[in-house]
DNA sequence: CGATAAGCGAGACGGTACGTCTCGTCTTTGA
DNA sequence: TCAAAGACGAGACGTACCGTCTCGCTTATCG
């Protein structure tokens, strides 16, 4: 008996350019501060039908967190100043200033809104935290190793409440994300 | 001269019955984990017209919002234990085990979701954080007065701190909201 | 002691100036064109309650109802030329002109429109239509006891064939209701 | 020269067993006697959501018109007696049978009502009458052609009088459109 | 080279919820 | 007792999106 191997392509290819028109006009929706992006809004700006959409995420938050996570790369690089504080200090500024833009509110706040009844907004969000959190705690892992933080302090705890204070003043809006506050923080964090 | 005073009021009067029929049926729903709560489905449950609904809250979110804020009154008393780091802790204490039930975690999820596009909804939230926050700074404030408190702490970055954590646990859900934890933020925060 | 005469009356009295206020609002909206009269809005027009409207008519349509044909009387009197064709064609003539008023004609189509769904404008239009009716009789009526008219002329249908070409014109609008189809109808009708 | 025509259709095609299936609930419902046909009913009688039935009709009273209209083609065949009072008799007759049924009554005098306020509906009401008036002026040209009728007959004017009198009774309802009545018209409008 | 297999744009469709509108009734207070 | 003010239940309205489903065309790969 012969192997049945089932062909390992036929028919057209997806094609990139679309898949880019998509990923593009999605972020240019999320930047542009639409609170209410449809899909068919979504696939007449991409110039693109609604079921090629379909075809190739299975939600709108998928599509929209995909988007956003493909922009939003590297936006925060990770500084080594010598000193903890120094470090988290430049960590934060950077990290209030980016999401003081408000593109970039607007979306993290968007999709923080769709993670809370969309499990794959929920992922996504997960993978971008994550990440953040990681590096964040590279800054303190290099200050503990240089015996610059107190031992008994709980870093995931410090981690929480710097971000905690990013995603609350964002999400609630009772006070900005200055620079003044980032520093301000820092010290704060690593009394 | 004579003081033209306006009727205090004419015609029917609210229908006291009606409007806690309505947070009732709200708190329900949001206690019973439906994602979908339809306005149409509240005035069902609620035995209400919709549009007895529309007079007296401007949207889904704000009904919901008054619902999960009446039932939960009291249900952080501030104490007073004598330091600021048992009051403190009491205070955390109690808004982890707060926002651990499901159906509170649920509900403040769904306003803080719906804030993101809905003034209105923007509007609860804030009074809501604002009403909180008031409660976290009269603690904070008599430890200071008694004299618990370095003069140089930022109260405000304090309390944004603790509730960021709890705010940021629960919406990204990467932790969660144990006492243990309660108790830790406490001791971090008056470190 | 004073005399205790008993009181003719008890209660307040029904205050014409609002039955008055109703019916002019009433027919200040059916002249105004509105399609859409709403009881809210004719009783704040009014400058009265909706309950009070209702407490003297049933419906809608009959307040407009009674607002019209109030509104709408003695405007055809019947002439006396001395020939049936002379009354016929003075009465029509007459008839055509009203019809021809562009507020007139907005309230007959409205009541008509009414009138096919809300029994009590049924009867309104009933009244109305039967002392049109009743008018025109008298005019052929008269001419028969000069012997103006052929024996075997169905009166009724005459006057069926008159009313009919003035309520199919201004309801359908394919023609226009002149005087000289005035006239031409009257001719034709006694030919 | 290249001739850049568009393509003269993409995308799915109307379904026409949906249309079908409107029409039909539509003259139903019409049918049933129901004084209040709603969109929602006939929705979900047709198992159409009602979105597709506003796709294509802008009213209410446009879908009944035209299921309606739809049913009612050839009730009223043109016969061909030889004469024109034989043939407008056999009109009337037809006529009168036909606005005689409660379903078609009803439609009528629905659509009737609607064309008062609904551009839309007049425009359907419109096109009826028109074809209506065009078959009947067929007839009565043949007879003119045969020197059957005076020729100082004013045909529109008859015309008028004919539907006028079907109307004013449909409408009003003060007579019945016997059989009787219909050969009477005709005699008295061939007079 | 023709058959087969997608990809794709356009757009119709069933479904669900929305927030608004109007109706006719009910309740409260003042005159 | 009447009247103004206005809350209320009921239920239709027309709209907005969702996610799915054709339809006809356009590429690609394979035999």
């Amino acid at each position: 008996v012969v192997d049945e191997l089932p062909r390992p392509h036929t028919g057209r290819r997806r094609n990139e350019a679309t898949r880019q028109a998509i990923l593009d006009a999605s972020l240019g929706m999320l930047l542009s501060g639409d609170t209410a992006i449809t899909m068919d809004g979504l696939a007449a700006a991409a110039r693109v039908s609604k079921q090629t959409i379909y075809r190739w995420w299975p939600t709108k938050a998928a599509v929209l967190a995909e988007a956003l996570t493909a922009g939003a790369k590297a936006r925060v690089p990770a500084a080594d100043t010598g000193t903890v504080l120094g470090d988290l200090t430049a960590f934060l500024i950077a990290t209030f200033r980016g999401a003081n833009d408000p593109a970039v509110a607007q979306a993290l706040r968007l999709i923080m809104a769709e993670a809370q009844s969309d499990p794959q907004a929920a992922e996504v969000l997960h993978a971008y935290t994550a990440e953040r959190r990681t590096e964040l705690r590279t800054i303190l892992d290099r200050g503990r190793e240089r015996g610059q933080l107190s031992a008994d302090l709980d870093l995931d705890m410090v981690i929480d409440q710097a971000f905690g204070v990013v995603w609350y003043r964002l999400l609630v809006g009772h006070a900005p994300l200055t620079r003044r506050a980032a520093v301000a923080l820092a010290k704060t964090l690593l009394r």
